[in-house]
DNA sequence: TGTACATCAGTGAACGCGCGTTCACTGATGTAC
DNA sequence: TGTACATCAGTGAACGCGCGTTCACTGATGTAC
């Protein structure tokens, strides 16, 4: 990378733009933060100066933003199309948990950078929207189906919950606060936030824990 | 602040050390991240030359904790009065959970900083044992009464998540992306979490989807 | 087919800044005699 | 009670660095005539 760059034929200067935003992610990844992506490093690892940045991204916001959004249309795809494997509303919602997770830990930090960035572009935020409304309309589905009642932004916003806290923890922490097992804590956590979901939405009062303990222990017992 | 400070007595020399956290925690929570709080503007905001700073931390790092810390250690201690009001395992759980959030949106730039920080002193993460050690037991217990089933830790790191996860989403992201009614997304947030966990860990076998609704709507029937 | 020119990719050097940190110091003050 | 001294809080000046960004430029190349 630190070779010097062959210089593009006129008209082919986006070639450069692809390249730099190839450079950055790699630099975004290896240090782990937004502060480890410099415009001097980037334009170093291209083999190109750094002037040269500025004629394919405005300012260096610009460029992280376009490295972060490059994986995040993934994103909205792969739920989408995970969707498309079920027919049943509340597997849907599993799924869509589950694909948000998968997401996020295997970009763990495009993931962190997008949603904890301060000021988003209209880009980011627009990214963000769309996945987010595709869990709205996932629970929706549920809530007209009559596997979950109640707002469906409301729910909607405690499973994202769940699921973003899940994926900002295991990208976070080190490993000593967490079990050994984080399948077992992926998978746990999505079957606790939807099943929760719909149990919680059911309780308008809430029931003496004893009570609701054995009403569950008898509900459950039918599948054994 | 910007006043020339008065210098402090032999054996005094301490005293600047509390101006100087206090000063970082208002420069910390007015820039709202790490970066806005430079060893510079800490000195001048405590009427005092940058050096001097030196003498009371060992670099900006520790200084940055420290700060975090003093809000943090409030955290165990809110979460073990609280566990008082009630002997019940079950509600001492979701009181334990609406702490922790009420904790967190309190002192959100402080809460943010120390769980995201990368490379953690001894003393953070001693911290931040403390208070999840205080999950655990409060799980544990739920579990030894009947009303958990399952491994604590993999209990404890889900509902971590939830309510780490509902915190973070509501320091991070602008209100656009939110129900309008922030206590409605806690309460349901935490619910979600407690009951999800229960149900949840009841369930070897997933049901049906219409099956469990059915169960479920039969169950809380019963507490109208 | 040849040539002048406009266009475009990329450069080299510099600006100005704020940062964390170090070092030798000053001067007030409590203390020991 | 007076004085020399060790201690300690805080200073002033500087180091060295890397950063984002700007600006006038160079030189290759496609295109129009």
């Amino acid at each position: 990378m630190t070779a010097k760059r062959v210089r593009a034929r006129r008209g082919d200067g986006a070639l450069l733009r692809d390249d730099l935003l190839r450079v950055a992610e790699e630099l975004l990844i290896a240090t782990g933060s937004e502060e480890g992506v410099t415009v001097r490093a980037v334009a170093q690892s291209a083999g190109v100066t750094a002037p040269s940045v500025y004629r394919h991204f405005a300012d260096k916001e610009a460029l992280v933003e376009a490295v972060c959004l490059r994986v995040w249309t993934e994103l909205t795809e792969r739920m989408c199309a995970t969707a498309e494997d079920s027919t049943d509303p509340f597997d849907r919602l599993s799924r869509a948990a589950r694909v948000y997770l998968g997401f996020a830990l295997e970009h763990p930090v495009q993931y962190r950078t997008l949603i904890t960035r301060r000021a988003t572009g209209p880009e980011a935020a627009a990214a963000i929207s769309e996945c987010l409304q595709h869990f709205v309309d996932t629970v929706s589905a549920c809530v007209d189906a009559g596997f979950l009642r109640g707002d469906p932004l409301v729910l909607t916003a405690s499973l994202w919950s769940a699921v973003h806290g899940c994926a900002s923890l295991l990208i976070a922490q080190p490993r000593s606060h967490w079990p050994a097992d984080t399948e077992a804590v992926i998978d746990q956590t999505v079957r606790m936030a939807v099943f929760g979901s719909a149990l919680s939405s059911r309780l308008a009062v809430t029931p003496a824990a004893e009570e609701l303990a054995a009403g569950l222990d008898e509900l459950t017992g039918r599948w054994p």
